[in-house]
DNA sequence: GATACGGTTGAACAATTGCTCAACCGTACA
DNA sequence: TGTACGGTTGAGCAATTGTTCAACCGTATC
């Protein structure tokens, strides 16, 4: 849980996965195997991108994140804007903290929070075009 | 569970969570909310975000999806490239099926799955770039 | 100093989730 | 027809997770 790393997946584990071979049956196209084996993204990074998304693929974290990209906003102004509590909000931003997605600054009592990072404004516009394109709903 | 839609994220709470103000304090910045309720995707958009990143954000389904991203494979090879048992990537591909994200043919015994849509490489990409970029691991 | 308020935190609980296991379906081939 | 194999499915279990609740910290104001 408070690992020394901030990773909520554990990356030994899904190590263990990938080069335990617990596979119950043979390859039958080794060519599409090795083609995938090379050019996927290393195991760092698939575990990276599993980490990110999961952070955005909780509905009041990705309210927030959509919140803060139309500018900074304090703890209680976003509790307000989604009717929730400061406490369920500060929990949830402590995630979005931890992962490099908001930051924040303090002014007095007030702590005001924003985007970290241009990404995360991308990734949502381009989760939201898929949204509204598919339909997927 | 097995609700009449395929939606992992259960829409009505959301909205009762939207409109039912919980909220234990007051707005102190009312042009940051105002700002903020005009300018954000609708409820609609919000949810389906959560739950397309919600898909991306397990270990396991976001590998298939890098691995499908090089090209088409059948489950076996899917199996044996990351070390598992067919049951539970076929599990995840339902999971997958159901999001569309992935679309499949069939050849006489052999399934074979490939990705549904451009956007899923691309927000894999933005994805892998952030991840890349932050070092966030 | 006392009070109020913005914000954080930890424990606890309910709900969700991913894998395993065993059984099963369909197609191919002997 | 029987056997083998690719693939799917449902139940069950262990692990993870989001919210609530209560207590607490810091800063500002009286």
């Amino acid at each position: 849980m408070a690992s020394a790393k901030k990773s909520v997946i554990n990356l030994k584990d899904v190590r263990d996965d990938i080069f335990t071979d617990r596979c119950d049956c043979d390859v039958i196209h080794e060519d599409a195997v090795e083609r995938a084996r090379e050019n996927m993204p290393n195991p760092e990074v698939q575990i990276g991108l599993a980490e990110l998304f999961k952070v955005f693929g909780d509905p009041t974290r990705v309210r927030i994140l959509c919140a803060l990209r139309q500018g900074e906003m304090c703890v209680c102004d976003i509790a307000f804007l989604l009717g929730m509590t400061k406490s369920a909000i500060s929990h949830q931003l402590r995630v979005l903290r931890q992962t490099n997605l908001v930051k924040y600054r303090k002014d007095g009592k007030t702590v005001y929070y924003s985007l970290d990072d241009d990404h995360v404004a991308e990734i949502i516009d381009v989760g939201a075009e898929h949204v509204k394109h598919t339909g997927a709903l």
